[in-house]
Formats: C-alpha cells, sequence, structure tokens
DNA sequence: GTGACGTGTGTTGACGTCAACATGCATGAT
DNA sequence: ATCATGCATGTTGACGTCAACACACGTCAC
C-alpha cells in the first residue's frame, strides 16, 4: 500500500479524464484505439496498478478467495491448497488461508465472519473443515466444499474416494486375497467415509472383516498395525491413507509379517520410498483444486446452474506393496 | 462483502455522529463511558463491523500478511505456513499465500507487486523463496525472511540449523562412529548451507568424507543411499532431512546395511513410525512462526530496532535410527 | 469577571475507484 | 435543413472510513 500513482495521475498525462483511465484499466467499455493506446503508454510510463481497496469498497468485489481449512499438517491438505492457490493466482486471484482451531459451529461461523470480514469474495472450505459446514450459520458469501458429503444449496466437489477404494480392494482380490481388511479414517470424516464405502462395496458381505479404524496419523497406523499384525487371518489391508499405511507397514515389519499386502490412499511423495515402496491410489489434487476454483469462480458471478455435486477420478498407482 | 450496516447507522441509533463510533470502533480517542456504553450496544444490536475496504483505503492498512512460499509439497514449509497463520490470527491478521513458480527474480518481483496489489501490510518469505529475495527488486512493504542468509537490511529468523546439525553428529560420534558422512540438501539452499556447515564442524577434518547432495526429496535420499550404502566404509549419515533420511533407511535396508546409523531433520510428524524410528533434528515450527509474525509487525509499526537476525533453537529427538 | 485550558463531540473532506448520467460531435435519414 | 441516433468522453457523486480541525461547555487561576 506505500503505493501512490493514481488514474488521476494517468489521466492528467495522457490528457483523458479519470472515468476514461478506469474504462482502459477494465478492459471494457467503448475507448478509442487511439485513446486506448495513449492511456496504456501513460499507466506504463508512471507504474501505474489500480488500488484494490478502493475497487473493493466501490465494487464490494476484492478478487480475493478464502480457504479453510482444519490443518495443514495433513499432506492432502497441503497439496490442495497448493492447488488452490496456483489455480486462483491463474485467475488473478489471491487465497488467503484461514485455520480451524476446533471443530465447533461456532468456531466455523467466527471463521466466516473474518473471511467476510476481509472481503473475500467466496471461499472453499476443506475436508476436515466441512463436517460442520452444515451445523454452521451460512456464510454470506458463495462457499465450494470440497470433499464434504452432498447437502441441499452446497456446491460440493470430491476426489472419487469410493471409487478408488473399490479399485485398491479389486486389485487386491485379483491377486488372491479372498478377504480385504480396511484400515479406516476417523468417523465423522467424508473421505473416510466413502473410502471405507468403496471398500465395503468391493467385496461380498460373507468374506467381509469389520474395519479397524485410526485417525489418519502413522502413528494410529502403526497401533492399529499391531491388532492387524497380530491375527493370522490378515493377509491384505486397504489402508484410507498413505500415512496410516506407513505406520502399519511398520507394525506388519516388526511382527514378521511383511509377507502381507497393503495399498494406501493419496500417493503422498514419499509413498514410492515406504519399504516396500506403497501400492496407493493418488487422488488429483492439481485438478480438483483447479475445479473448485472455477466452481467458486461461477458461484461468484452468480451463474446459476454450477453443478451441486462434481467428481474428481482416482488412479491405482502399483507399487510392491501389493 | 455482502454487508451493509455502516458506522453511519449505528451512528443514528446511538445519537452520535459517525465519527464518535470510529472513534469506539477503534478503541482509542477519549470518549465519554456513557457514550461508549450506548454506541456499544448500538454495534451490537445492528451486528456492525467495520468495512475493512474503506479503512483500508482511508487508513493504509490492511491488517492482512503476505506469505511467499516456493512450494508446499514440503512438510516444513506447510508447517511453518500453519503456524504463521495461527500466529496471524492471534494478532487479528489474516494471510495471503502466495507461491512462486520459479526461483527467478522476475517471478519474486511479480510477486512482491501482487502482494503491494493486495495491500498485504507485510510479508514473511519462507526458505525456497529467499535465495532470490536479494536478488529480486525490494518489496515496498517490510519483509521478514525466514531462513535466508544474513544480508544488510534484511530482518531474518531461521532455526539453529547449524545446532541442530552439530547435536546430531555429536550423538553419532558419542556412539562411536569416528567419521559422520552427509547426505547434504541442495546447493544455494541456506538451510542445506548451515546443516552441512554444523556437520562439517562438529568433526575434526581429517575424518571427514565428502558430503553427498540430495533435492529433499525422498526419491534422491534413496538414489544417494544406495551410493553410501555400497560404501563399507559408510556406519553413520546425518541427512540433510527426514524425507532424504527415509529413502536412505530403505536403500540401506534394502541392501542389508539395515545397522547403519542415521540422523534426520525436522521431525516430521511420520518420523517415529519409520523403520526403524528416525532419530532427528525437530525445529520449533511454532516458535518459529510466532516469531516471525510478532518481528514483522514490530517491522509494520515502524519499530526501528527489530533484530537483524534472530535463532530459534533445535532439539534432538532420540529413537531408535542412531 | 476574564481568560486559558481541557474534554467530549461534531463537521468537513479525502483516500481511489467506478456507475450513472450528461455532453459534444459526427452521421445519415427525412 | 432538421433531427434522431450512436459513439467517445467528461462530470458528478458515492462507497465507508478516519484525520484534522472546529466547537461548545465546564473548570480553574488570577
Amino acid at each position: 500500500m506505500a503505493r501512490s500513482v493514481s488514474a488521476a495521475e494517468v489521466a492528467r498525462l495522457a490528457g483523458v479524464s479519470g472515468q476514461t483511465v478506469s474504462r482502459v484499466a477494465n478492459g471494457s467499455a467503448r475507448v478509442d484505439p487511439d485513446t486506448r493506446v495513449r492511456v496504456e503508454a501513460a499507466m506504463a510510463e508512471l507504474g501505474y496498478r489500480p488500488n484494490r481497496a478502493a475497487r473493493a469498497l466501490r465494487t464490494g468485489r476484492t478478487r480475493t478467495l478464502g480457504v479453510l481449512v482444519r490443518t495443514l499438517a495433513s499432506v492432502g491438505n497441503a497439496r490442495m491448497l497448493e492447488a488452490v492457490v496456483a489455480a486462483g493466482a491463474a485467475q488473478d486471484h489471491a487465497v488467503l488461508v484461514l485455520t480451524l482451531a476446533d471443530d465447533t459451529p461456532e468456531a466455523l461461523a467466527a471463521a466466516y465472519r473474518s473471511l467476510d470480514d476481509h472481503g473475500v469474495d467466496g471461499a472453499i472450505a476443506l475436508n476436515e473443515a466441512t463436517p460442520t459446514v452444515r451445523a454452521g450459520a451460512a456464510p454470506v458469501f458463495p462457499l465450494v466444499a470440497v470433499d464434504a458429503p452432498p447437502a441441499a444449496g452446497l456446491t460440493a466437489i470430491a476426489s472419487d474416494h469410493a471409487g478408488g477404494a473399490a479399485a485398491a480392494v479389486a486389485h487386491l482380490r485379483a491377486a488372491g486375497h479372498t478377504s480385504v481388511h480396511h484400515l479406516a479414517g476417523p468417523a465423522g470424516s467424508y473421505a473416510a467415509d466413502e473410502r471405507e464405502r468403496g471398500w465395503r462395496e468391493a467385496q461380498p458381505g460373507a468374506r467381509r472383516p469389520d474395519p479397524v479404524r485410526g485417525d489418519w496419523t502413522s502413528t494410529s497406523g502403526f497401533a492399529r498395525g499391531r491388532e492387524l499384525a497380530a491375527d493370522p487371518a490378515v493377509t491384505a489391508v486397504f489402508a484410507a491413507n498413505d500415512q496410516m499405511a506407513l505406520g502399519l507397514l511398520r507394525a506388519l515389519r516388526e511382527a514378521g509379517r511383511g509377507d502381507v499386502a497393503v495399498v494406501g490412499f493419496d500417493d503422498v511423495a514419499d509413498a514410492a520410498e515406504f519399504q516396500p515402496p506403497l501400492t496407493t491410489v493418488a487422488q488429483d489434487f492439481d485438478l480438483l483444486g483447479r475445479r473448485a476454483v472455477s466452481l467458486l469462480l461461477a458461484a461468484i458471478q452468480g451463474d446459476p446452474d454450477t453443478p451441486d455435486r462434481t467428481l474428481v477420478p482416482t488412479r491405482l498407482v502399483v507399487r510392491e506393496s501389493a
């Protein structure tokens, strides 16, 4: 904000009115080609850049998007955020990040208020942030939820968790495992629920063991993994994310069960260097981010027919763990 | 920005002038206690919240901080960002994230411009973003660099990389390893340089092997690790970060060299579940983030004596890999 | 009683932009 | 010649806030 060149100064130099400068700056409107060139030259000479605060005051738009996230410690969230930032930048929108202190509706309402105070044009709520979306007061700006359960009036986008899970199970069954165990994510997480559903639906009920439940962390994966390793009936496990799979692999190896097949979910950068390299389901975070941003921008522009629900395909990456 | 309650409306309800509402909203100024109560009641009744765009236009301050980062794929960066967001929120500042497309001065200058356009009051540049800080045009707003080399006029803050590295080497030497190898980070990275320096200075020159160099990724750690594993003289390795250590551990195990001692750096959440659990140097990201924010806020307030250089201690976390 | 001072509050204007309306001028139809 | 039309551009004012100044009133010293 230490800048100073205003439209008026450009106008003076170009010998036109401020309004004409505004017209040129906004591309639109009818401006004589000669005038436009003259104004653009003046802009360049003075290094003019429109003042966003003034523009925001006048138009109510800030070209800023909010991202609401529970934590960035999860690799998936960090990658999603990065994808959103990139996609936003490509559309000349900046991204304001807000972390949610906890899962209460109050925290969510406070976050909405803060985003609104800062004048975001819209916001994207990432997975962990969404379970409470419906509980909280609706934001006054458009919202796109990533990895949230379908809900009336909520524009949602998600990876095909269930499809990816089913592919993982199918891969394991094709390798001869008649019964595939599941190391699930925390209850209440949409992504965890969907992955569990995909696992469930991909194998006949009779053979299906009960899932065990972790909390996404590798530590929980290790703890649950020790239990699974102790059960001789376990020959194949589908873990709901790569970090839990890491802990699981350690537990299995320590128990001398290195032969148990494991498939993870996310395809984090390190998965290829796990011991053994992890077969996993890759999410296309970049695509997810781009889609989320374009859905949001459409909603901001008042486009009435934004789809309620978008699914982004996932892809099985076969390595050595299964 | 879909709001509407203005100071004028509050003023009308409270029977005062808009200026008095402004005074109450900003806490300061002399206002009669009775009047203040009346205005506050009116604010609460109408749900008044000051319009930041208008405030920004008038004052030039947005209460927004920028964070410049090369990528969020690195766990350390994501954690730093999270810490900065939390620290910013605690001071009623929002955080705008910008990722740098590449390392060129042009990209940096463009990022500065974009941050300035969005009116940030100041910015924090994270490690990978900083090598080019000096090359780019200076930003017009205060800047705090995290993990950047000391430079005139640059407020910098960093973890004690060298100290942590020295502690890692000391730990290995105390365990009887007379020669500690180093799997270094990429050339040109300040953090990598400092960790290498700490390693170098912690052991006598005669015994010190040449470092091998990775690029922070676990894949590079695996590739360099295979070379190290093939050298029978290698009994202990200090890896410049946990992700490379992960690849290194895999290479060692596959080569039947699971006995080689390894220490990493960062203490990522998963390090405890590596095989074996990784001894590593923990960085205090939260403290780093808080300090960076308070340094930046001090600079924004024009505090003349912000220290040029702040060092945040690191801590060795001993697990089973060494 | 006069003047100096302090306190609480109001008035005015400006930050930079853009929407709405107004103006001036050329063109072409009648 | 007259007038409607359309286009390029200018003028005015308002978005909501806050700084600077102005004012009214009370207190106190002399």
